[in-house]
DNA sequence: CGGTGAAATCATCACGTGATGAATTACCAG
DNA sequence: CTGGTAATTCATCACGTGATGATTTCACCG
């Protein structure tokens, strides 16, 4: 009276673990999205998972690994006016994090809100990938460029905190255009403004 | 050969184990935060800690309510010049979370990025005591306010969370004062800088 | 038809967690 | 000196976690 064993059908488990793993670590976070529950989301015995995906940040990378692309959107932000690049900055999060694909990149951002691991893998993915690589080429000033992309990145994140995690209303539900209008500017001032002369103080 | 039973001479137990409490919830979040780290940061056996407050809800609450009083700062963010509101909000943001006092505050923080029930309290405590009660104040159309006020607190909260959290470089080490001279003006644009006409699209 | 290897499940293990209740000790009033 | 009460510790419990190894079943190929 035992049924252990394979099961009949589904031969895409694997993808469908894949899926319940981004799913529950962008609701959860890393640490308190369990094996068991991303195991029971997608259907299948928790022991599976690790069949496939050897330990839980093998998991974690495996699943943050195909949708986290930035090379392929960076440029769409670099490309028009350089005067209007914060705008279409703050366009380009809002449209990725809104969309179902971002469930991937809420996941890694959740995550690095409450783990040291993956807080220091978003740091390093962040530093080198987006700030250095692209945010730092709208700076004028070389000199400048790591702490004005810095003090952008502080507004970007505090507009994803404040919409995705905290959800403080009314900003979590209003309209992308608006809070493009309002929050745009605001970035570009980071990038252009002239920085006070107590700018020798670093450390 | 039991060693058991009361101590000699310290009486003040009790605040020792609320100092803990403070550091470890402060960098570790509520989660990660365990009693046998709070116990063991104060010396005490962890039945001690649920013995003096009960639950742990309830030492976390009892951690928050006393160093936590913003009807103290808030007047000293009101006062002063209206069209410079925004830099006294970032300074004195940065000077009580720079401060060793402020280590409860970032417990409340870190802990509401990673705790649903802490995110709630966080939540409704920012709303009322601090948006509706001190920030909406300094708009000036009051139909904005609530918007606006949110704005405020994505700047706010992306400063914490860049310096605070992730520690990203070089903002993580600069002087509060750039950082006042450099996000102050931009808080005070989201307090007066008109809106989109987009505005009406609300939820 | 058979058999080989992958897919899937079951039954655990070791561990850390929050919490409880009993036992032990020190302090203080009488 | 003697109770008694509060402070402190010990020994557990029940639970959820990540992980492992054995075992069973299916699918496919010859």
């Amino acid at each position: 009276m035992k049924r252990s064993g394979r099961r009949p059908g589904n031969q895409d488990t694997r993808s469908s673990i894949l899926d319940s793993a981004r799913r529950t670590f962008a609701e959860k976070g890393y640490d308190k999205a369990s094996i068991r529950a991303i195991a029971a989301g997608a259907g299948v015995d928790p022991a599976l998972v690790h069949h496939y995906f050897g330990t839980k940040e093998q998991l974690f990378l495996a699943a943050m690994n195909a949708p986290i692309n930035p090379a392929e959107m960076i440029p769409r932000a670099l490309a028009g006016p350089r005067d209007q690049a914060g705008i279409r900055l703050v366009r380009l999060v809002l449209s990725v994090w809104d969309s179902p694909a971002g469930a991937a990149a809420l996941a890694m951002f959740r995550s690095a809100l409450s783990n040291e691991w993956t807080a220091r893998l978003l740091r390093e993915f962040v530093i080198t990938q987006i700030l250095r690589r692209a945010v730092a080429d709208l700076v004028l000033e070389p000199a400048e460029a790591p702490l004005r992309s810095t003090l952008v990145a502080t507004q970007i994140a505090g507009l994803m905190v404040a919409r995705y995690v905290l959800k403080l209303e009314p900003l979590a539900g209003a309209d992308a255009e608006v809070l493009v209008a309002a929050i745009g500017p605001n970035v570009q001032r980071f990038l252009d403004d002239p920085m006070p002369e107590v700018f020798k103080a670093g450390s």
